[in-house]
RNA sequence: AAUGCAAGCCGUCUUAUCGUCCUGACGGUAACGUCAGGAAGGAAAGUCCGGGCAACAAAGAGUGCCGUACUUCCUAACAGGAAGGUCCUGACUGUAAAAGUCAGGAACAGACAGUGCCACAGAAAAUAAACUACCCCGCUGCGCUAGUCGCAGAGAGGAAAAGGUGAAAAGGUGAGGUAAGAGCUCACCGGGUUGAAAGUGAUUUCAGGCGCAUGGUAAACCUUACGGGUUGAAAGGCCAAAUAGGUCAUAUCCACGAAAGUGAUCAGCUACUCGCUGAUAGUUUACUGAUAUGAUUGGGUAGGCUGAUGGAUGCUGACGGCAACGUCAGUACUAGAUAAAUGAUAAGACUGGUUGUAAAGCAGCCAGACAGAACCCGGCUUAUAGGCUUGCAUUAUUU
């Protein structure tokens, strides 16, 4: 481990598997994320990340939080301790651009939630 | 030099650490790793026009629907662009009037094809109309200067000249003319019309004749001319797990038969499977099944590939053209993601603003816009901190 990278495959992507985890996922709120997770045979964790089209009309503004959650993941991700891997969505709840430090102190508070979760099953 | 306007151009940079996507080379069975190269815009936006491309549709014509609307040209095409015309507005020059130059604007075809509408005000708003005032005529009354008189009244006519209303009042100004008036007549202007000349054309100029009642609205319906098949890359083309199905082979079980063996073929019903019916075949009344494994196969789901990034491309030069643009030659370029890459963090530089200081300098603080490719092009429209260049205007200074 280590390798603070995130390639594709760790992209979650396509249709079938998306439907899978927002219809049987189970999922909590942090502010200012929702957070769905749903356990999986892949191989490794596969994150979605999306910002709502409604609260943020400018694509700019959208890729700018997109961007900074993706960095807040890809150096937090080895925090995450389950054996099992894991489909996770993050779905951006807040009305305003946050700043970068602010979203790394709270995705790392969601990592933490998701391993207590995992502890109990 | 400053300010304003117009046109054009640019639209932050560097380093470190950690990362993303694509291409190539090398290593590796592979996962992947190493190295090298590349990776947002002037609007990528709005999706408002136009085209390429693709699929489907399509005898021809008419009607309907939608769009366009001064002319000529440019273009693949356009509602875009260039040049020009007409009208309107403003400024300047200038004159007796005129006229010219510059800038801006125009939904700039048709209102003697038809239908509709024109509020309020006003007498009247469209085959004209008489409220006030004006004029003539006869009648009645009154007056005295006794008339071809004056005043008043009601009546019958004339008249679009004056007043007032309105966005608009039926060509304008002047003269003649008349009871008063009227294109009733004349001159000039305006209008439409005929001819000639100039121009590819819109149109312009000149000449003749026309007295010239019949408004506005087509961003009301409408008429005329021209153009338009529909749907968009989620189009379209191709490959193709798993599962279910077809066919073949083998094995086992089962059924029938004394045994050998057989467990098929065809047609009909049904969208298909199953099933049913019939015919034929296996010496034959019967039976004409099931499961597993392997191979193969049609369609095709998930998914993937393609479409899809080199083009009506940019730049430079020559030639043609007033110009938009075209032709030729040279040269340069190369994002290709797909729940959607092109980044995050830190430090510094640069630019601008502001505060402190008498000022330069320096220091502190703040800010660096609008905005993210999604098949590709040509336009239009809208957003945009700050900076640069050129031209014009104004002001100030120096020579």
């Amino acid at each position: 481990m280590g390798k603070l990278t995130f390639k594709k495959e760790e992209k979650l992507s396509g249709e079938k598997s998306i439907q899978e985890l927002f219809t049987k996922g189970s999922s909590f709120y942090l502010s200012p994320f929702k957070v769905i997770t749903l356990y999986s045979n892949s191989s490794v964790n596969r994150v979605l990340i999306s910002v709502p089209a409604r609260t943020f009309k400018k694509a700019v503004d959208r890729n700018k939080i997109k961007r900074r959650i993706r960095e807040a993941y890809r150096i937090n991700k080895e925090k995450l301790t389950s054996n099992k891997k894991l489909l996770i969505a993050y779905i951006y709840t807040a009305k305003v651009i946050l700043p970068s430090t602010v979203i790394h102190e709270k995705l790392i508070l969601t990592l933490a939630q998701i391993n207590k979760g995992n502890e109990e099953n």
